[in-house]
RNA sequence: CGGGGCGUGGCUCAGCCUGGUAGAGCGCUCGGUUCGGGACCGAGAGGUCGUUGGUUCGAAUCCAAUCGCCCCGACCA
């Protein structure tokens, strides 16, 4: 038994490095010298739920006392949400040093120069914060480190033999959110650990994104989370693989394809789908413009005497791509997924074009749109026709005619539309078929936690991180780009272990793993027993919180339910019989163990839960 | 950034429409009774009513500006 016990204590406890800065390990308690008293710690429990919480995570974090909001966006985590912080922040840890990673400890504060030398200065635009100094210098603070770990690189590293590194920290990052909400779940200031690595060759690079992978799986399901792996958008910023590691929760605001059949899993922004072939007939020889007054969207040209459904229609969107007006073309029914047109195109700023200029470049206003005839001379100021997949080869549409109150029919895509450009526009839909093995999609809600993926050499070439090959010959390093977000990770977990009651930590990351309850402290055998079983917890190393206040029973169960710690043992009137009780938080299920067994039972239990 | 809502003891809120100098419940302090699922009785402490300006004899209340927070949307490597 006492080697048992001295393996969870060393997988509970041990400390891999030494403290630096914010990021110290959580200390163990047998050393602390003063025992986890609730009476003695600061565990502010709300009675009644927080005006200002709309999701479960948040409103269940601010009551149990683990964070309190600050400003917009900004939570200060009280000590209960630290030791959480804490065990998430060490699972990570271990788990990057597992594969290879090396630790820093990089500035939040960064110039603007080293910014503008990756071009990403511009493109953050408002959503990072800056500022200027004294010296009138401009400054931001660090949304992600690669500009840092880059200019890290380029000085140091100059050799293939230098390679591979993979390097990470846990450090905080700042991002001025236009929208920040739910809680943990969206801010302005949070912890992440981001991690980057640096090979030679795309070889190298595809084993440091595996092994970045392998280590993600281990460390959400050390977590106690249950994620999927998803493909991902890898967004303005580049990248040709992209893995999202997602929780799903209706508190979540990324939408996640799945197959249950063969596991394909896609976040909506990059998710495609096989949709019914569609049978076009002959089509007609030529184009026939008709009058539609009063028709401006695809629904009411569905009703209109002589228009077409929605499938036979093409939808005609004007938008404007960093200041190039473009033409969208889906079919009437399917709905364009933004990112995707940012993908496909490469934009980075999007957005719809406003009336006026709708008519500048058209001549016609939205509701009699088309892209028919539409040319380079023709309309010089479209300078991009993209049309979605689901348009190829389609005969027999309806569409605008680009002359108010007037439509087309009889268009044949190849014959009449001259289109720059085919991609993936549309937004999945559950219920479509699985383009991989057939089966039904489904789409839920998630929320993301942690997105890997290859960089490839965008920052080593904008900044100049090089290095020479055994030949002589001089080639730009490959990087990957890996990330958690160690706050939302915790309210993930929040999302997903709670009840009626109040939080159900996963083991391994509860501040806490069994809070002892003396059902009457006044009665010296029963807090007597309490204070002895809690010291036996200890020196077993489990980490154990005694609730020594003087308060109802009932109080102190539902606080010891409301902060979610796995387990309690009720010391209460079976003590005469050698007995305490043992609750387990997630099932509330409650079992009679002899005083004696109560410490090895728990350790076993927390064994079969912690990896 | 557009739309909506809200700022009143630590928390959740009432009072505002119809101006007259601030209330409830919870929490907190003291005393007593209670004691296995948020007890009860009694006595207390605690608030420049977000801020600034205006109207008025008098403003939590009316007007204006401003700041902040929440929600919906836009946005979001």
């Amino acid at each position: 038994m006492s080697r048992l016990l001295d393996c969870i204590s060393k997988q509970l406890l041990v400390s891999f490095v030494p403290p630096l800065h914010n990021t110290t390990t959580v200390p163990r308690q047998e050393m602390q010298g003063e025992k986890m008293r609730w009476s003695n710690l600061f565990i502010p429990t709300l009675r009644e739920d927080p005006a200002d919480a709309e999701v479960s995570s948040h409103r269940l974090l601010i009551r149990a006392g683990y964070i309190r909001q600050l400003t917009a966006g900004v939570y200060s985590l009280l000590p209960l949400g630290q030791r959480v912080r804490l065990k998430v922040m060490q699972i990570i840890r271990e788990e990057m040093n597992r594969v290879g990673g090396q630790e820093f400890f990089l500035p939040a504060l960064h110039p603007a120069e080293l910014w503008k030398e990756s071009g990403r200065w511009e493109v953050m635009g408002e959503n990072m914060f800056k500022f200027r100094d004294r010296k009138s210098t401009e400054m931001g603070l660090g949304m992600t480190h690669e500009e840092v770990f880059t200019s890290i690189a380029r000085h140091s590293i100059s050799s293939y033999r230098q390679l591979p590194q993979v390097w990470y920290q846990i450090q905080t990052k700042f991002r001025d959110e236009a929208r920040p909400k739910s809680g943990l779940l969206r801010v302005r200031e949070f912890t992440m650990k981001d991690a980057y690595s640096f090979d030679v060759d795309r070889t190298g690079l595809d084993k440091s994104f595996q092994d970045q992978y392998d280590a993600y799986c281990r460390i959400f399901t050390r977590c106690g989370l249950k994620y999927t792996a998803v493909e991902a958008s890898s967004g303005a910023m580049g990248g040709s693989q992209s893995t999202e590691f997602m929780v799903r929760t209706e508190a979540g605001e990324d939408h996640i394809v799945l197959c249950e059949k063969c596991g394909y899993a896609a976040n909506v922004e990059k998710a495609t789908s096989k949709l019914p072939d569609v049978d076009d007939g002959d089509g007609a020889t030529a184009t026939e413009e008709f009058p539609t007054p009063g028709v401006h969207t695809i629904e009411d040209l569905t009703t209109f005497p002589g228009g077409a459904s929605a499938d036979r229609q093409i939808k005609t969107l004007v938008y404007v791509l960093d200041d190039n007006v473009a033409l969208v073309l889906m079919r009437g029914d399917h709905e364009l997924n933004e990112i995707k047109l940012q993908d496909a195109t490469g934009a980075i700023n999007i957005r719809h074009a406003q009336a006026d200029e709708i008519r500048e470049a058209l001549g016609a206003s939205a509701g009699s749109l088309g892209a028919v005839g539409v040319t380079r001379s023709s309309h010089p100021k479209i300078t991009l026709v993209i049309a979605e997949e689901a348009l190829r080869g389609r005969r027999n549409m309806t569409t605008g005619a680009n002359k108010d109150d007037h439509h087309l029919r009889g268009v044949a895509i190849d014959r009449d539309i001259s289109v720059d450009k085919w991609a993936s526009l549309r937004s999945v839909k559950a219920g479509e078929t699985c383009s991989t093995c057939g089966g039904v999609l489904d789409v839920f809600k998630a929320v993301e936690v942690g997105h890997i993926f290859k960089l490839g050499t965008k920052y080593s070439d904008s900044m100049g991180a090089r290095v020479l090959l055994a030949d002589g010959t001089e080639v730009p390093i490959i990087m990957g780009s890996y990330g958690i977000g160690v706050e939302r990770a915790i309210a993930a977990a929040v999302e997903s272990f709670h009840d009626k009651a109040g939080i159900a930590w996963p083991a391994s990351i509860a501040p806490f793993h069994v809070v002892v309850t003396p059902v009457n402290i006044k009665d010296q055998e029963l807090f007597g027993t309490a204070q002895r079983v809690y010291d036996e917890l200890v020196k077993a190393g489990i980490e154990a919180l005694l609730d020594d206040r003087d308060e109802r029973a009932g109080v102190k169960f539902n606080d010891a339910d409301l902060i979610g710690v796995p387990y309690r043992i009720t010391i209460g009137k079976k003590v005469k019989e050698g007995k305490v009780e043992l609750m387990t938080r997630s099932t509330r299920e409650s079992e009679d163990v002899s005083i004696e067994s109560v410490v090895p039972v728990i350790a076993a239990k927390l064994e079969a839960s912690i990896t």
